[in-house]
DNA sequence: TAATTTTGTGTTGTTTTTACACAAATTAAA
DNA sequence: TTTAATTTGTGTAAAAACAACACAAAATTA
């Protein structure tokens, strides 16, 4: 017979992107050996919950968020010692949403939640700095062959905006001619016929949506979305 | 209190790849409800044991491999009732090795142990199914983004097995000149002065060898390891 | 009304990709 | 021993994709 003593957890590393600055989501924790401590999102899973809904539902609780995508990460087996009881296997799940959708609230066992800024996430309890790492790198692999990026912006931005997150996400700059030219050749983003013109100063730009049933139809036809440069 | 009623196994899914035909190491098992049933070679781990020893150990135990390629794929965590008694959460385990470097030989708590024609691998116990189509389709992709082909060839190869690998795994035609240009550009595959003819007729062809260093090197300068065809 | 900011747009040279065929070295068969 | 069959090895040209680049238009602010 199998005498196991581990207990099983989620966490969830959630981006959140908002005039030029990515954002990750971590909670202050109200209880236990980290009280105060700011950890990522998330906790133990009940026994006949599964691992995707324990994520949303921690969210919900510890956050007050629902996020637009959400997707397995990897799971963190070692060297992990949350409680001394017993070890702790925790599968990460990494998470996009647009900040402003929601008001951030803590509710059960957290004390506090918010935003940081990806280059200033302070020491996390648990190894949980490692999993944002490794989050990181996969937002910035995945922006490439993957149209995530929309999951971060309003539903309807300006293409400024669009090719802006890509500069600061991948940390380069982009031709914003070949930009445009690239992404509107995919056919997954329509022009809509409002045009606005926000904040300061300049000429207002058309807004624009991301044809999602467009996009799952080209995929069917072997489309593969691809963005890179030099 | 945490009160959790979940074990924690690991599952491999093992590609070995030999005369243009790929495969995946299935273990019969010999106990429990399951008895005689195949599936992937896996199985709880032990409380003080990393993950990726217990998919190592499971190997050795039922197999008698040890795999040259190795990664974790996904966690596996709903709707597994393995036990009447308990969840199961599984993580699976990617790994790659080249058939001729070993012997099968089933030990302790496996039956028999042997390779399946993904094409022809049959219905396997819990969901492995599904991890075995999961892992296929990685290996695709990460085949064309990465050199993990030559952990499925001997270390010295002739240019046309590493073309057939490409052309079978990824069940499309390869342009012969084009694929070799493309391969020898990256400059992580060198010439031997061994000639070899192997098995028929024909002209006999130089041995190849993948130079890791070199490709570690390369990777440290930006490199991108990259093959795609129309 | 002049200066500043932001959007919007095309062309050209360079690089990469694709398509394609025949000679050389060997074995097998006539 | 000649002929057929098999497999390796190699180059070029056309097409497509990519990279680099600058200025006018619409608005706000000074």
């Amino acid at each position: 017979m199998i005498d196991q003593n581990i207990k099983i957890a989620v966490d969830a590393i959630v981006f959140g992107y908002e005039k030029g600055t990515l954002y990750v989501l971590a909670v202050q924790q109200r209880f236990g050996k980290l009280a105060d401590r700011w950890v990522l999102p998330g906790g133990f899973i009940l026994d006949d919950e599964p691992l995707i809904t324990a994520v949303e539902r921690e969210l919900k609780e510890e956050a007050g968020i629902t996020v637009s995508y959400l997707e397995q990460l990897a799971t963190f087996g070692d060297d992990i010692k949350r409680d001394d009881r017993f070890r702790v296997i925790s599968v990460a799940y990494f998470a996009l949403v647009n900040p402003k959708n929601f008001v951030l609230k803590a509710d059960t066992d957290a004390k506090d939640a918010k935003w940081f800024p990806v280059a200033q996430v302070p020491t996390l309890g648990y190894d949980h700095n490692e999993m944002v790492k490794l989050a990181h790198q996969r937002l910035k692999s995945k922006l490439t062959y993957q149209p995530i990026g929309f999951d971060l912006l309003d539903h309807e931005f300006l293409f400024s905006d669009l090719e802006n997150l890509y500069c600061s996400i991948l940390e380069r700059d982009i031709d914003r001619r070949n930009f445009r030219k690239k992404i509107l050749s995919f056919g997954i983003v329509k022009e809509t016929d409002k045009v606005v013109k926000i904040g300061s100063s300049g000429r207002p730009g058309k807004l624009f949506v991301f044809d999602k049933p467009k996009y799952h139809q080209l995929l069917k036809e072997n489309f593969q979305f691809d963005i890179r440069f030099a």
